[in-house]
DNA sequence: TATAGTTACTTAACTTGTTAACTAATTGCT
DNA sequence: AGCAATTAGTTAACAAGTTAAGTAACTATA
């Protein structure tokens, strides 16, 4: 009906909403990118987060990549047909699944590396690589904030 | 197999990941709020897009809320069904589609809008008023700066 | 003023994400 | 040691997003 201005902030500045936007923004770039190595949004997240750790748990990887436990089976199992990651049975704790990128993976990553750095690079120029290098240390920031004072809260009841 | 540091920054540090971390951490407080009013995500952000104009046409929609069309279409559906908004063939353009608040749709963000207040009052807190401008803000910025850039390139071809 | 091209939206088929229930393994408690 | 409680992961049923094709309406041009 009538707009009531006053309930709640713009759009443009409701922080969710702004991320999803900034965020979808930066993918229209990368996106085309992505479809020409026939590889997903997801699939990447689970390859990139695979990469940084020698191994790790499929738990793990579907906390850093943003994606829940049932996503995560389907995508590790993409990715292992595809030749780009292992999965093996943790020796320790059998409940786990130990992930790990093959070196089929690894090359994979480095043929799509240049052309990920050259999209990379003229976003950052276009966007002035001090507000780009503020903008990523700011939301490290606040993750790093909003997750003390979470777990501070589950650990302050008993 | 072995780990590569060098072909791409650490997840944490790249902005579409960081971007998409940062907006799952500030959901998980959200979530629970717009569960509580059986309201998804998406729905949430037309309702605040529509409200924010007297009238929107569904593309305007689509874009401001970060959704696709056949998506807008089915959330205009189960929006109207419940009443929060009005959906009427424009007379001077009958291909589109004008949406409306509805008064009980503003009442809707009425009764909602104490609890998302606190919720966001209390993040705030927790980040610091000063960095939450500043992302709010520096978020806004960039988008300019893509988008200037974008429209650019396409109207400078011919 | 026809008509080719574009735009706005919808529908249908398919692919993904989500929730809940399930199995297996491990931990904590007594 | 034994058993309830928890954790990791999978599976299955459902809901939502995605792509492509289709319809209707508008625009530009010849």
């Amino acid at each position: 009906m009538t707009k009531n201005p006053s309930l709640y902030e713009p759009t443009s500045r409701s922080l969710p909403i702004s991320l999803l936007r900034t965020r979808e923004l930066i993918m229209e770039v990368v996106r085309p990118m992505l479809v020409r190595h026939s590889i997903t949004e997801q699939q990447w997240r689970v390859l990139r987060v695979i990469s940084e750790d020698v191994r790790l748990d499929a738990s793990t990887v579907a906390a850093r990549a943003c994606l829940l436990a049932p996503s995560v089976t389907r995508i590790v199992r993409a990715l292992e047909k595809r030749g780009f990651i292992s999965s093996v049975r943790d020796v320790s704790d059998k409940r786990r699944t130990v992930l790990q990128l093959t070196e089929a993976g690894d090359a994979f990553l480095k043929k799509v590396s240049p052309e990920s750095a050259e999209i990379f690079a003229k976003l950052r120029r276009t966007v002035g690589a001090e507000r780009w290098e503020q903008l990523t240390t700011l939301l490290s920031d606040i993750r790093s904030d909003i997750q003390a004072t979470d777990t501070d809260q589950s650990d302050a009841k008993p």
